[in-house]
DNA sequence: CTTGACTTCCAAAACGTTTTGGTATATGAT
DNA sequence: ATCATATACCAAAACGTTTTGGAAGTCAAG
């Protein structure tokens, strides 16, 4: 009992197309017409058919939006609240979102494809950019639009949105610099991640600027989790002559640093400092509370998606590339260098 | 350049319709016709298009997903994992997910409202049920099909998968009884939450059965944030005679928890012990580890999931109502009660 | 030779919209 | 009286599938 242009045509007596114009607020629609077949639709309950419309048109108010996931286990407050952003944000605009999930490789690829030659979608958000990014050339070799949140290296440009990552490390290794620490390690993401080259290269400058030497072994990488972080820390810990400071490239990542740090009696924020990126909500109640870099995660999923949504509806954007500086948020998990 | 049937009908010097039954193989098309028209099909590069078929056929191939996001810093580990779990296996079974995120109230039920008369789904997955879910009566009313992850009060049954919360709590509450607890505090989810009240239940069967009165200044409730259990856990450990254990309802909570003993210098593990539900992947990696119940989470995603798409395809489910036991995973954070 | 069954194919209808290309009537200007 | 313009409407086509209801041809049985 689905009702239909039809169905109010028949009762209003108006034939389907002025019934449809009248609907869309055509201006050749007498506004009595208009009147009549509006009360009438609403009095069926009339919703209409999204395929037919989807059909007719030739675009799909839909977005679309791949989550990287890495295994069953897959468990990152960044992405929910990354999603909760993007979500809200294309509820509010009128747009649905399709959102499908896919370990990165081969799967994930075939994923995009399918979406983009059933046209499905009409644009993409991208998330957690690569260096070099198979989904990027992937949705410009098939000239569909999309928004990033991340940078990447390639050929041509996109619009993204991004947090200065080389900004923000560089300013929190200033700050470890400046409560005397000076072995100061760093644990990184996988290196074809594109942030893990920002926020890296951000650390070692502000190594540089003080004149301290990087050291190699004081480099390590980790999978973004706590459970890596726990283990390079470790690692790092054994080290014969261990940092008195561990920056890790995500809070995820410093939580596990914790655990390993405490694990040998130490306490954080005074026998050893350890920083995060991201200033996830969990940051705020950890023990010790942490020292990170703030980024406005919901924020950044809803610019995104505002960008992307701008796009398609052929509007230009007044920024192309958006790259937002992270603030420094100073906790209890970095201290004074003990003498 | 869209490729459509027209084309390879064209192409192949065959009829709309016979190339439409070539490609979905029916028998009325002699095999050479079948091959000639594939080749055709795979030559161009068609793809059919999905609105045309699915306003043909009544179905959408989409299951809809709306979550509940509790405002901004919207963050559970939970959520991802659940997310993965169920994107995963939808992908896998050829299916969309179509997922919207809306804060708990009238949004909420806007969206599904609009999720349901546009047809835009063919059914739902329903996480974290409420005692009084109105959008269980929501889609029961509109005769939609959806399983749930959690049970709900009603008139109605409907096909659930959840984990059996009150013989997890039991388990828990024997367990720290078992190390000389006796001053035991609870810190539950809101109570609307279909969850909060057999997690609830468990916990205090535990203490009846071991003949321990319970102590309505020992319970408490909390949002599922890090953030309120630490808050509530200050309130617990303020009180006269605090107690010696703390059994939070969910991981989150109680790390929070443990923030607030360690911010007294009390030793989580030895001075008091705390324990969490869910056992995310952080649960290992906290200092002390946690000790907690294991919830598959990633499996239960996919569980539900795959009921939902027999249901969808006119299968009979198995099972209609999965209680899946959680194994209680003891760590460090609980330990003997210091005489 | 006729009949019926089987194989292989096709034209047209249907799904429910929006858009195209009109028509009919009224109004006012010439 | 004629023309131009504006207003209010509509039938039919289009979007790209699947399904309906045949039709033509072949073959074997009667």
């Amino acid at each position: 009992m689905v009702v239909t242009l039809k169905d109010i045509a028949k009762e209003t007596g108006k034939s389907i197309t002025t019934v449809s114009r009248a609907l869309n607020d055509y201006d050749e629609v007498s506004s009595a017409t208009k009147e009549l077949v509006r009360n009438v639709a609403s009095e069926l309950g009339y919703t209409p058919n999204i395929f037919a419309q989807r059909l007719q048109k030739q675009y799909t108010d839909t977005i679309g939006l791949i989550f990287p996931t890495f295994g069953p286990r897959f468990s990152d407050p960044f992405f929910s609240e990354l999603l909760a952003g993007i979500g809200n944000q294309a509820a509010d605009l009128g747009y649905d979102l399709l959102v499908s999930t896919r370990a990165p490789g081969d799967e994930e690829i075939k994923a995009y494809r399918a979406m983009v030659q059933g046209r499905r979608v009409d644009g993409f958000v991208l998330v957690r950019t690569r260096r070099k990014d198979a989904r990027v050339e992937c949705l410009q070799e098939a000239d569909y639009p999309f928004v990033a949140f991340g940078r990447a290296k390639g050929r041509y440009e996109f619009p993204y949105v991004d947090e200065d990552g080389l900004y923000g490390m560089r300013l929190l290794t200033r700050h470890l610099i400046s409560l005397g620490h000076r072995r100061i390690a760093c644990i990184s993401p996988p290196p074809e991640l594109m942030f893990a080259h920002y926020r890296l290269q951000g650390f070692k400058d502000g190594l540089t600027e003080a004149g301290i030497p990087t050291d190699d072994a004081l480099l390590r990488v980790g999978n973004l989790t706590q459970r890596d972080g726990y283990e390079q820390a470790k690692i790092l810990l054994d080290l014969p002559s261990p940092p008195t400071a561990i920056a890790a490239c995500n809070d995820l990542m410093a939580f596990g640093a914790m655990s390993a740090a405490q694990d040998r009696d130490l306490v954080v924020g005074k026998d050893i400092s350890i920083t995060g990126f991201d200033n996830i909500p969990m940051a705020e109640y950890s023990h010790p509370s942490l020292t990170t870099l703030h980024q406005p995660l919901y924020q950044i999923g809803a610019m995104v998606c505002k960008m992307l949504i701008r796009l398609l509806q052929g509007e230009e954007l007044d920024e192309k590339k958006i790259l937002l500086k992270p603030e420094l948020i100073v906790r209890q998990s970095s201290g004074l260098l003990k003498s």
